[in-house]
DNA sequence: ACATCATCTGGGAACGTTCCCAGAGTACGA
DNA sequence: TCGTACTCTGGGAACGTTCCCAGATGATGT
């Protein structure tokens, strides 16, 4: 053991900032011990902040692990401990649509927030294909987290299936049917949309069409079925189109379709926010005043709501807030405590598009 | 030790869904290689896929794997192998732009399609405050993953030292100056930004502005160099408003200062899609016509250039290549070859808006 | 003076794998 | 018949921690 030496990764500079790695051997808290004239105890002790530990002892110790640039393995520490302080969370977002959701952001944050408090490591884990899968599957169950939140699950989704398979701590953000016995954090997708829909048929309007999407979805379905709620008798299947996705695109389609089905249609629920916006740029392009001629709500509040021309009325949906409850019903059951699923609330946002 | 009995971390399912854990003993390898009635060796080689292995004991381990209900323990492994076979992303982007920006979603798409295909997991790390930067950094050197890219980094992020200083491979996406001599993939801002303003300049503009952004990043800092070099002796620091993010809501105001700057501005150099789509909406808004008042061009590429009406012309950056070299830059170290930085090309995309 | 208690330290054992070596069995050619 | 090579299996050792018990030391109370 090279005395005084410092063990680290070595880095071995070539020409022009390429370089390439020559993997030395780390130091071990062993190195610390012999470095620092104490036992492997110790040392232990004091990087885990115990009690018990002599004021010299300690400052032996920290001067040792900067002087051999120790730092914990943590493959040993959580082999030992049987738990690793990360929880997962895993997106499972079609391709084109990751990222373009603001929503997916704020669950993150909200998560992450949580989770950092109570001194968790979020990781996030993506599954764009099957081999993802079951990698992800792979990654879950070996040990590497302690519990998992999953978003945007299908119903059916063979990730939860093996989440709960296993009994690993977890949440659902929304609550796809079909899927295991997790608690979850989520809204009502049918009433709010109920809400909604009424308070556009207030504003007197005759003849309302939607937008459907992302049917695949309990979000996509329940919203459809809130709408059909509100319109009561005055629902009319001919005056709903869906599309898989929620995409803007889907708007500006989905909208022209609706126009050429119903001229004088008068009014429009799009599934999200950024349906609406393409909605409302299809509008404006055939040559139809919103709000005056045709009245457009949406669902989200995320930031495409206050980008529309004029603003987007539309249901609020507490993103940040159904991430961190998720991350605290998954905490929740890491002490034991049950995981009760949460209801949370929406409210009506009520600017200029309708 | 219970025979035939299925280890798995117990559930215990108590009214309506609510559930809380007990956490029984799982299997190891050693009750695999019991139920088998073979060895902890012979299990290890079958579920590693070794040859030497007879395909009677093959069939038993698995058998006996399914009955018991194993599941490899990572953390066991990753000591013994001194890898984890996943990659670290980390995100360290502002609150209010993370996954605002579509740029992310692609990079850590394309970064993920190299990994796994490479059999690597790939793990996001979000970084929202000092606090998540150093348990991310301890996360990093702890052995949990092999390597790492960093996205979105700005000069001086304390992130990047501590992974140059544990000697862990790793990438950038872009290239901050005053950061730890890593290999990156990145464009040339400067040059694409002053390819852009100079296409913006041939349709005959008077007098042409910018709305900067992220100037506390390569990618802000250099684009903003890169009009000052197209502009040449026609600059005029009057005309350039900054704001601190790439955001709709930037453009939107910067916009609106620059006509009241210069009311009779011709030109405009958005530092991204988004700020090119918030100008706009502000030019809109004040009546001008686009592109017959006032030319509007963007940078990205991204969702928000089919967005506007008319659509945008702007500057394709390759994000999804993006994210997919620097996790080859990455894989590469892991190899022991070098990591040499890449420029990738970009492209003018010419569209309505100029 | 002695028992009791708190403080501090050392080191064996365990966590669940993989690696590697030794050894048994079989096949084949000289 | 024997040597050699290949196939297959078992199990000791090691990876780097934490946990826990035993023991040393010193302070305190009776």
């Amino acid at each position: 053991m090279p005395a005084g030496g410092r063990y680290v990764y070595g880095l071995r500079y070539s020409t022009n900032m390429s370089l390439t790695r020559t993997r030395a051997r780390r130091a071990t808290i062993n190195d610390v011990a012999d470095a620092a004239g104490l036992s492997r105890g110790t040392v232990s002790r004091v990087m885990n902040g115990e009690k018990y530990v002599s004021d010299e002892a300690k400052q032996a110790v920290e001067e040792a692990i900067a002087r051999v640039g120790y730092v914990r393995n943590n493959a040993a520490r959580n082999l030992v401990t049987q738990e690793s302080r990360a929880i997962g969370l895993i997106i499972h977002e079609p391709h084109s649509l990751l990222f373009e959701d603001p929503n997916i952001g704020s669950i993150l944050l909200g998560a992450n927030e949580v989770l950092s408090k109570a001194d968790y490591q979020l990781v996030s884990l993506i599954i764009d294909s099957d081999r993802d899968s079951r990698r992800v599957a792979d990654y879950l169950r070996g040990g590497l987290v302690d519990g998992a939140v999953i978003i945007s699950a299908r119903a059916s989704d063979p990730i939860a299936a093996a989440i709960a398979d296993i009994g690993l701590p977890a949440a659902f953000v929304g609550h796809p049917e079909g899927t295991p016995a997790l608690p979850y954090a989520a809204i009502d997708n049918v009433e709010a949309a109920r809400n909604i829909t009424g308070r556009l048929l207030q504003t007197g309007r005759k003849q309302v069409g939607m937008i459907a999407s992302a049917l695949d979805r309990d979000s996509g379905k329940d919203r459809l079925a809130g709408f059909q709620a509100a319109m009561g008798s005055r629902f009319d299947p001919n005056l709903v189109v869906e599309y898989p996705l929620y995409t803007y695109a889907a708007g500006l389609e989905g909208m022209q379709e609706l126009l050429r089905r119903a001229p004088h249609l008068d009014g429009v629920f799009a599934a999200s926010d950024a349906v609406a916006a393409g909605a409302m740029t299809a509008l404006q392009e055939a040559g139809r005043r919103v709000p005056e001629d045709v009245g457009v709500v949406g669902f989200d509040d995320s930031s495409w709501a206050l980008r529309c021309r004029p603003q987007l009325s539309t249901v609020r949906q507490p993103a940040d807030l159904l991430g961190s409850t998720a991350a605290e019903l998954v905490l929740a059951q890491l002490q034991g405590l049950p995981g009760t699923p949460r209801v949370l609330e929406t409210t009506i946002i009520w600017r200029g598009s309708a």
